[in-house]
DNA sequence: CTGAAAGCGCTTACAG
DNA sequence: CTGAAAGCGCTTACAG
């Protein structure tokens, strides 16, 4: 499989490389007849050019780099999926060359930040999951390439955030089990070092604030988005606190945990216990009758975050926020709160 | 951020730009000190090589293709994210570059398969999700470059399916629903035109056989690996034959469309229905008390698949098949039948 | 141990 | 409308 080359193409039309270029990139100043003539041979020698060498070849090169902490994570929620999916569509509409990269694999070969964008030619770059103490996340921030950060503030030149109002969507969820009857309403929370975590607690409060709920502080823990720890937690908060009737959860993952922990204790959801989730994971709709949740989509924000990359590539001034919008999805694992007659918990702790 | 490049680092150092390529590669003849200085120098520049100058000037280039069919998927099962992860790693490993190619971006660029590696300068590619109606396939076959097919025949030179023995599998997880008492065993096959189906079919049929197990041609039906067909579809065999004790499942979205339409029509699982699925996806150990399953691994796989396109990269005589390993995962969804002292069924139909 | 030079396959002023 | 030539940033015989 010899390769075929531009000069292949060009002795063969007796033209010129130039002309063949030309030609190819839809230039005007080509003549019809050696055009057709140029394209026949294409076709007949199955000819492409090389985008490496077309890359090196021209001054202007657009390439979005999608830059990912881990490739071992299981991607549950489909998030990493999808921002590839939204990213690489975005690259295919706008002829965007894309390339994925992972930042444990290149620490590990030692390269900084800016070195990774040289090394493959980068005129953008869309972050997705990094967290805040990333050796990574400085030096992001002090360079200038365009930079699109998923769910993390940003600061500085060409630089811009992707993200949702967690507070926002999180207020009007728990707002939803507040209007269900609920009063004693725990929350599983994420990691406290990630942004949304901060925001969706933060929601969280703001809706037993507004109508005047107050839960004890144990109400409230952290299981760093895990199923497990959701399911650790949610057994040793019903039998703690048999009186909780609901449980937001900053993810889908963990609502699952909390499920399968209020069903192993005999109670019913959402009979007995209503749970809210976060994110609309794949799956959601398909187990327990639908998990009630908070829709977001992984793709859109890929999508945007690409647009918002291209744009700032083209030297425009963008906006340092691009806020998604975000709605609340009612399924089968929230319901009005048991009325008092049936009993408030069948819990072996009884404390209340 | 003007870009330095390697003349840079050999103005700064004094030498010649051979020397610093040299030294930078990690050739054994160049000078301690030397060395030592053009490394200081790249650091304090903050110095990296373009990756595609490189591909360029060197002769041999090493870069492996993921191609997969759309980018609209979900990928609710995890498959693509598992394959490309893997491929991901065997790339990073085996000092690969990769890339991701997608069917249907390609293919609106008309681009012939050849001309598709050829522009992406591919010394090998994983294939992945292609049906054997795909225009890409026929090519594929004929080209010589390396290739490994994911779950498709293959044939000819440079070539390899990667694959797992879908029909033992099948007949084993039968066979473990017939070792719990069950004999009424429906299954919900995938889509006729795929080949993992039509193996995990036989392996059904293979273990009915065994075991002197006649079930009725309607017993199977084919839900394109869609949960709600197999949910549209198990609630009609529900109906139609209240009989029936367990679903054998081609996929684990499947079987959640099955379990979905057994509890809506109050049956009890695994009470009253026993469903095993297949692929163990993410998750699967979450819902429904664990979904029993047969096992693989994606992520294997698609290392797996890099793998042997490396070797066949190298040069290597390579098997024509590579068959990876699986198990049975026994989980909450199967269970004994029901004796028959609870009553076979309490279906609305009652035929039986 | 080191360097000058050719080459990888393109693009793009520039000249005609 | 077309072509000769320089250049993109590297690598790699080859010569010293």
């Amino acid at each position: 499989m010899k390769k075929v080359s531009i000069k292949d193409v060009a002795r063969e039309a007796g033209v010129s490389i130039t002309t063949v270029s030309r030609a190819l990139n839809g230039y005007p100043d080509v003549s019809e007849k050696t055009k057709a003539r140029i394209e026949e041979i294409v076709e007949r020698l199955d000819y492409a050019p090389d985008a490496n060498a077309r890359a090196m070849g021209s001054k202007e090169t657009t390439k979005i780099g999608l830059l990912i902490s881990s490739l071992m994570s299981k991607d549950e929620n489909g998030f990493i999926h999808g921002h590839l999916c939204g990213l690489y569509r975005l690259c295919t509409e706008c002829d965007c060359e894309f390339v994925l990269l992972v930042t444990e694999t290149e620490q590990q070969k030692m390269l900084s930040f800016r070195q990774l964008c040289k090394k493959n030619n980068l005129s953008g770059i869309v972050v997705t999951g990094l967290r805040t103490n990333d050796p990574y996340y400085e030096e992001m921030m002090k360079s200038d390439i365009p930079c699109a950060v998923i769910d993390m503030e940003t600061s500085g030149k060409n630089k811009c955030n992707i993200t949702m109002n967690n507070i926002a969507a999180s207020q009007e969820a728990v707002e939803y089990l507040i209007s269900q009857g609920h009063r004693n309403i725990a929350m599983l929370g994420g990691s406290e070092l990630a942004d949304v975590s901060i925001k969706r607690y933060a929601g969280y409060m703001g809706a037993l604030i507004d109508h005047d709920i107050v839960c004890p502080k144990d109400y409230v823990c952290h299981c760093d988005f895990l199923e497990s720890k959701a399911y650790e937690e949610t057994k040793r908060l019903l039998r703690l606190h048999p009186e909780i009737t609901a449980f937001f959860c900053a993810s889908d993952m963990m609502a699952l945990g909390a499920i399968r922990a209020a069903l192993e204790l005999g109670r019913q959801v959402p009979e007995d216990i209503s749970v809210m989730g976060y994110d609309d994971i794949p799956v959601a709709q398909y187990v327990y009758n639908g998990l009630s949740t908070v829709h977001q989509d992984p793709n859109r924000i890929g999508y945007e975050a690409g647009r918002v990359v291209y744009r700032m590539m083209q030297g425009e001034e963008v906006e340092s926020k691009v806020v998604l919008p975000y709605h609340l999805i009612i399924r089968g694992t929230t319901g009005p709160v048991r009325s008092p007659d049936h009993g408030n918990a069948t819990a072996e702790g009884g404390k209340s």
